[in-house]
RNA sequence: GGGGUUGUACGCUAACCUGGUAGACUGCUAGCUUCGGGAGCUAGUAAUCCGAGUUCAAAUCUCGGCAGCCCCA
C-alpha cells in the first residue's frame, strides 16, 4: 500500500473517469501534457500533441473542402464596430462576448474594432464589392483562424474556451435551391472527418427557432454526446437565407438584367471537438488518441542493461525502419527504465507501443501492446509494417464503435412527459419526444427539466405521424432531441 | 449581484488553531550503480499572492485588495 501512496505522488491520474469526470477530464489534459492553462483565464495553450491534432482534423477537412470547390482565404481579425451592428439579430446575439480593441500605443481609436467572434460582417463587406454579376456565383470561400467569444460561464478546456480554432465556410449563391444544396454536402463533410478521423459519431439534424444562430434563416448541427451523458454541438451549418445579403447590400445582376440579393451559408468545425474527442476515448490510465490524430503512432521502447545496450538500440532502430508511412518514434534514452516510459507513453494515448530486448531479438520478432483495449500481440520483424497498420486500423475502428455504441445507447425515444423527465434526471442523453413547435413549450420543458432542444434529427422525423407534443398535447411537428447540454 | 471557502517551490503538501530555524514528496541539474510495469544512493536547485496594521518578532493574528474554487440569484 505504500507502494500506492507514493504513486499518487508521481504523474498518475487521481481522479476516475466513472467518478468526477471533470476533474478526470482536466488531470488528463494537463498531466499527458496535452494543453497548459495560460495566464489567461479561460484560454489555453495547444501544446505540439494537442496542435498536431488539430492540424490533422483541419488536413482532413480541407482536402475534402478543395475537393468540393471550396476555397481557402484570409480576412482581418479586427471589425469595425459600425459592421458588427449592421445585420441586427447578429448583433444582439454576439455583443456581450465581444472583446473590443479601444486604441494603439497612447492613442485612442475613433471608433473602436471588436476582435473577430466570427467574421461574417467583414467578409460580407468584401463581398459586397465582388458580386456584381450572375458570372461571379457561387463564391465559396473559407478561412482556418481563431475567434474570441468572451464567455463567462465556466471555462472548460477545447469545450468552452474564449478563444478558439475553427474553420469558418461563407458561401453565397444565385438562387435559394442552390444554397439549400450545399447543405447535404457540407454536413457530409463533417461526418465523414467525425467518423474517419477522430472516430466519433454524432447525430444531424435541425435546430430550433429559439436555438438558432444569430442571424440565420435555419441552422443545423451535428450534436454530439459526452460520457457524462451530457450534450454539446457539434460541427454546425447555417442557411442564412437573404439576411446579410440585404444588410450587406450583396446583389448581384442576374441573366435577365434584374437585381438580386444573393443567398448565403455559414458553416464550422471547431477545436471543441478535440474535447470530445479526448473525454470519449481517453480512460483512467491516461490519454487515448486515435491513431490518425497521434503524432507518435507507435513508440518503440528498447528494453536493455549494460552488456547489450547497443545490439538491442540497433535492433529497435531496425524495426523502426521496417516500418512505412507510420509515424515512429524509438525512445532508447536511458534517463528512465522501461517501466517508467511504459506509464508515460500510455499517459500520452501513443497507439501502439512495442518493447524489444534480449528475448525479441534473439527471436527476431516484438512485443506490442495496443493502448486501447491493452492487449498484447507479437510479430515477426519482417512483417512488421503490415502487421501495425493493420493493428492501427483495428484500434481505429475499435474506437468509433465504442463512440457509436455508448451514443445508440444513450438515446431514448419518449412520448410520455413523466418518463420524459424521469429519463434526463437519472440516466441523461438525448431524448427524443415529439414536440408542437412553439418556443413556449420549448422553454417550460427547459424551465423544469433543464433539457434543451439540441436539434431535430433528420432520421427521427419519418415518427412524426399521430404523435403530440409531450408538453402541451396538440399535434407534434417535430421530433426533437432533448439533452442537458454543455 | 449575495454568501462561503482557499491562496506556501513547476506540481502536491507540512508548519497556521497556540506568532519565534519555512520541512517532506515530486520535478529539475550533476555523478555513480541500475534497466521486462513509474529503480537506488549522494550532492545541488527552488516557495509563504499583494498592501497596510498589531508585535521585539507575522506564512501564522486583524483589515483591505487581487486571484481561484463552491453554493445561491
Amino acid at each position: 500500500m505504500e507502494d500506492e501512496s507514493k504513486k499518487e505522488q508521481i504523474k498518475a491520474l487521481t481522479a476516475k473517469k466513472k467518478d468526477n469526470f471533470s476533474e478526470w477530464y482536466t488531470q488528463v489534459l494537463i498531466n499527458s501534457e496535452f494543453i497548459d492553462y495560460s495566464a489567461v483565464s479561460g484560454i489555453i495553450v495547444f501544446r505540439p500533441s494537442s496542435y498536431f491534432v488539430w492540424d490533422k482534423i483541419k488536413e482532413a477537412t480541407d482536402v475534402l473542402f478543395k475537393e468540393a470547390g471550396i476555397k481557402d482565404a484570409y480576412f482581418p481579425l479586427f471589425i469595425p464596430e459600425r459592421f458588427l451592428n449592421k445585420e441586427k439579430e447578429h448583433i444582439a446575439g454576439f455583443n456581450p462576448e465581444v472583446a473590443w480593441v479601444t486604441g494603439a500605443g497612447s492613442s485612442t481609436f475613433d471608433e473602436r474594432l471588436a476582435v473577430r467572434p466570427t467574421s461574417e460582417t467583414i467578409m460580407y463587406d468584401s463581398y459586397s464589392r465582388w458580386i456584381k454579376s450572375w458570372r461571379d456565383l457561387p463564391l465559396r470561400l473559407n478561412q482556418w483562424n481563431n475567434v474570441v467569444r468572451w464567455e463567462f460561464k465556466h471555462p472548460t478546456p477545447f469545450i468552452r474556451s474564449r478563444e478558439f480554432l475553427w474553420n469558418e465556410g461563407h458561401t453565397a449563391f444565385a438562387t435559394e435551391k442552390e444554397a439549400l444544396e450545399e447543405r447535404e454536402q457540407v454536413l457530409g463533410i463533417y461526418q465523414k472527418v467525425l467518423r474517419e478521423v477522430l472516430a466519433l459519431e454524432g447525430v444531424p439534424g435541425k435546430k430550433t427557432n429559439k436555438e438558432k444562430f444569430a442571424g440565420a434563416v435555419a441552422s443545423y448541427s451535428i450534436e454530439m454526446l459526452m460520457p457524462d451523458g451530457w450534450a454539446i454541438q457539434g460541427p454546425d451549418f447555417h442557411n442564412d437565407g437573404q439576411n446579410f445579403s440585404k444588410s450587406f447590400d450583396i446583389k448581384f445582376t442576374d441573366k435577365n438584367g434584374n437585381y438580386e440579393y444573393v443567398y448565403q451559408n455559414t458553416f464550422a468545425i471547431s477545436t471543441r471537438m478535440i474535447g470530445v474527442m479526448v473525454a470519449m476515448h481517453s480512460d483512467d490510465k491516461g490519454l487515448v488518441i486515435p491513431p490518425k490524430l497521434a503524432e507518435i503512432q507507435v513508440v518503440i521502447i528498447p528494453i536493455y542493461n549494460d552488456s547489450n545496450k547497443e545490439k538491442i538500440i540497433k535492433y529497435a532502430e531496425e524495426i523502426k525502419d521496417k516500418i512505412k508511412d507510420l509515424r515512429v518514434y524509438v525512445d532508447s534514452s536511458s534517463a528512465y527504465s522501461p517501466g517508467w516510459k511504459f506509464n508515460e507513453y500510455e499517459l500520452k494515448g501513443i497507439p501502439i507501443r512495442i518493447e524489444v530486448g534480449q528475448k525479441e531479438y534473439e527471436g527476431k520478432f516484438a512485443t506490442a501492446k495496443r493502448r486501447d483495449t491493452g492487449d498484447k500481440f507479437t510479430f515477426k520483424i519482417d512483417e512488421a509494417d503490415g502487421k501495425l497498420k493493420e493493428m492501427l486500423d483495428k484500434i481505429h475502428e475499435n474506437l468509433y464503435n465504442k463512440a457509436k455504441e455508448f451514443l445508440q445507447s444513450h438515446i431514448h425515444k419518449v412520448y410520455d412527459y413523466e418518463k420524459f423527465k424521469d429519463l434526463i434526471s437519472k440516466d441523461p442523453g438525448f431524448v427524443q419526444a415529439p414536440w408542437c413547435g412553439s418556443t413556449e413549450c420549448e422553454d417550460k420543458i427547459a424551465e423544469e427539466t433543464k433539457a434543451k432542444a439540441t436539434n431535430m434529427p433528420f432520421d427521427a422525423q419519418k415518427d412524426i405521424e399521430g404523435k403530440n407534443c409531450i408538453y402541451c398535447g396538440k399535434p407534434a411537428k417535430h421530433i426533437v432531441n432533448f439533452a442537458r447540454s454543455y
